[in-house]
Order: structure tokens, then sequence, then C-alpha cells
DNA sequence: GAACTCTAGTTGTCTATACAAGTCAAGTCA
DNA sequence: TGACTTGACTTGTATAGACAACTAGAGTTC
């Protein structure tokens, strides 16, 4: 049966947003065993394959939970989790309608620390690439990077104006991005980073810690310090 | 034709980790245009359908974009982006392998402030509840949870327990969580956020700040205030 | 050269069917 | 009673084909 031609919305999506309305609405709550995909072709009209993209997608979501055999279920929605973008401050700046503006205060070669060594799976002493820099937006400091940066991964990386292109927009370009950890937390500046940032050492500061993977090798690790009075991470969240 | 019968990885998944594991090892680069879903139905040996669902499912995770009519492409992964999740503490607690307890400090009926009748849509000055509770990992102050409440949505609020069941949860319970935002950044805690937790004043604190909404309406707005020195959020990300 | 048409190639959606695999409960048999 | 079988129902995956919508380039016409 060919599918009704003036379609504006594909079908798939009439039953995606049936059963969200239906749980964002309370109709069906946490647990509830949801209409069958049988049941669902009976309702909607429309072929198996395309309720299940719809329950898939849903799956997908978070929004429900299936099992083999039984049936498919409304997610518990006991937990709030939403993208989080840690993005290339030069972009995020631009997108705010900012100026941007990089300062190199250090770049250079060094052995790694034993810290440095254990991020990036180098061996005590090895060398490492070392950079600081801080980022202005309107003139204003709102971040200080400080990298070190495995050498095999980017070996050109000390030859970089970095005022012209950030260290993550270069290493991401060199280095396919595979994996990332992050980490954030609450901190007070350490004597560098609060006279880079202008700020004084009580203030408190955002600080994201990030090592980065390429093809299961570590790329490079940031401490990113941002004034708390100046920064912060926003997000929202839509089931 | 039968699919292969004694086949462990479905088909759509060979598919799928061919092109993932080509954009990771830099076989394809960021703007790469991708072999066609036909290119693709020949080499496998698979129907159009198998392949189209191993593209939409990396569409649907940022590894690539189409264009209709134009072709698939390697996404620009400039960008480092990682599911956050804001969980309720006491499952955090638990699965962290920690014994969760809850202080209430206060539980009360109160008029809006303007900022609070803001948040939560009401008119300045309408009743709120609102609930100032500690919460502690093995006898430790984790967090300072300070929420406002919109009675609309949960007439009960103050008749909780809420040494037995997180504000969280319960909240959940009684409104299906529909749409969240957040807010997260570093400050210096209050004097009572400082006495709640045990810390100094100077002591930086990770504050998070989350208004959730239910059906399109706020149904309660929390300052989570974190000991900088003793929370850390984390999490890592997979292309 | 500029505007237009046509066409091959691409993705987007949908169908009808099929078999595999898992679950559960009713029925059967020792 | 207890162990086993059977069958209905569910989801998971896959197929072969179809038409729609869109794009880019080649060819045509003016």
């Amino acid at each position: 049966m060919p599918r009704a031609a003036t379609s504006p919305e594909p079908q798939y999506l009439k039953v995606k947003n049936h059963l969200r309305e239906g749980i964002a609405s309370g109709h069906w709550v946490a647990g509830d065993l949801l209409p069958s995909e049988g049941a669902l072709v009976v309702q909607f009209e429309v072929s198996r394959m395309t309720v299940n993209r719809a329950l898939r997608e849903l799956v997908q979501e978070g929004l429900i939970e299936r099992v083999q055999g039984v049936g498919s279920f409304v997610a518990q929605l006991h937990r709030i989790s939403s993208t989080l973008n840690v993005r290339d401050v030069h972009e995020e700046i631009l997108e705010r309608g900012g100026t941007h503006e990089a300062r190199v205060h250090a770049l250079n070669k060094a052995k790694a620390t034993p810290q440095q060594a254990a991020e990036l799976g180098l061996k005590r002493g090895a060398p490492v690439f070392l950079s600081l820099i801080t980022h202005l937006e309107n003139g204003v400091a709102i971040q200080c990077e400080e990298r070190a940066v495995n050498p095999a991964c980017a070996p050109e990386y000390l030859a970089q104006d970095f005022t012209r292109i950030t260290p993550t927009h270069y290493l991401l370009d060199v280095a396919p991005l595979s994996e990332a950890r992050y980490m954030i937390e609450a901190a007070l500046p350490g004597e560098v980073e609060a006279k880079l940032l202008g700020i004084n050492r009580r203030d408190p500061c955002l600080v994201v810690k990030r090592i980065t993977y390429s093809r299961g090798v570590a790329v490079t690790s940031v401490k990113l310090t941002h004034p708390g009075v100046r920064y912060q991470l926003q997000g929202s969240f839509s089931a």
C-alpha cells in the first residue's frame, strides 16, 4: 500500500509524538507497559517497520525501555541528563557575539612530570609540549588554558601561532577525536592563574580538566581555569 | 535472501563499525564524502534499509552528516559533547557504595520572592514551598539543597519525610519531567551554606542551579551547593 | 553567455513479509 | 507435585522493492 502522498509529517514521527505526548501528559507513567508494535500497527495503519523505528528512536532518547519477548515500558525518568558541550572557546565566544583574543604566555618543550606522564601515557621524564594561553572575551580574561601535548600526536605543535588558531582546534585537525574524559570542579586559582586572569587568589574558579584521546592514544591533557564570577556552564534538557 | 543464520553481530552494526573505524583511524576526515548507501549495499551485500539504519544512527551520534540528494559526510568533530547526568544524589551516593543521610533544616510555606516567582512563573508574593536540606555521604556533608517548589505541582510537598525520600525523587514521581535548565558555576558559599556544609566561607563551591518543568509548567527551582574540595562532576565521551 | 530542461544519483520514507530470539503462561506428562 | 512441552505474543533484525524529494551537472535552447 503506497503511503499517503501528501503527508507533511512522516508516519514514524506521528507514532513517536503520540507516545511522547502520552508520557509527557502522564497518561503513561514510569514503568507502564506501552502498546505493542502490533497494536500500534493497527492503530496507525502503518507497517511494523515504521512503528519499530519510532520505538527504537524513543529508546535512544531514553524515554522508553524495551524487553525482547515482553514489551515496551516507560523509562524511569529519575535522572536529568543533558548534553554538556565542552567547546572550543573561540567558537563559543563568537557565538555569543563577542570578540576573542588569545595571549600565548608560554609554548615550549619540557620533561613530563609524573602526573603529565601518567595522564598522557608517557614515560616519566619523556618530552612533552607545554602551552600556557589565556583567552579574552571582549578584552576580559575568561579562561586560562594550561596544556600538555603528546609530541607523537602533534609534532608541529610548537610551530603553531595560537593567537590565530586555538590549540583545541589545531589538535582536533591533527588528531581525530575518539574519546575524552573530563572533570569539573570548583577551586581557588594558583598564583599564576590568578595573575593571568586578573583576579584575587580568593576568587573561586570553575576548573575543567580534560584528557582527549585519538585512536586510543592520549593526545593532550588540559586544565581550563575560569573565573567563577565571569563564566558559567549552562544547558537545558528536553524529554 | 535469508540472513546469515550464525551471525553474532547484526549486519547494521558491521556497516556502522566499518564507518566508525574509518573515521577514527583518519581514513576519512571531517568533511569527507562517505560511500553512498548504494555503494555500501554492494560492499556489504545487505539491503538498503540495513545500510540506512547504520547511517541514521551515525547521524544521531553526531559522527556524520547527511544531505538529501548529495551524500553523507564526516561531521566536524570540533566539539566535545558529553552527556552530563545531574542525578538524584541518593542514587549517586549508593552507586559509589557510600551511605546517604539527609538532614531537613527547613520545610515550610512562604511568600515567593521576586526571583522565586520569576523562576517558577508565579505571581510575586504567591505562596511557595521551601525546603533546606543537606545530604551527607558517609557522614560528611557534600550537598546543600535549597529548593523552591510550585505548590500547584506538588500540593503534598510539605507532608513528605525527606529523610526517607529525596525531594528530587518525590517530585519526579509527582510530576513527570519534561524539561530542565541548569547552570553550573563556582562561587563562595553564603553564611548558611558554609555552616551547614561545615566549611570555611572562603572555600570555593561548585554550585548547580536547576529549574525543572513538567508539561511546560515550572515545578521547582533548586540551588545545589557542593564543597569544591569534596565534589566533582565527572564524565567521559566516546565518538 | 544565460536561462532552461533533463537526468542520474543521492537520501528520506514506507511497505509487506520473513525468520530469529526471548518471555510467559497454559497445558501435559511422569 | 514437579518437570517438561507447547504455543501465543513480544521484540530484534533483515529483505526486496517502491516512490518522493532533493541536488548537481550535463545538455539544450534562446
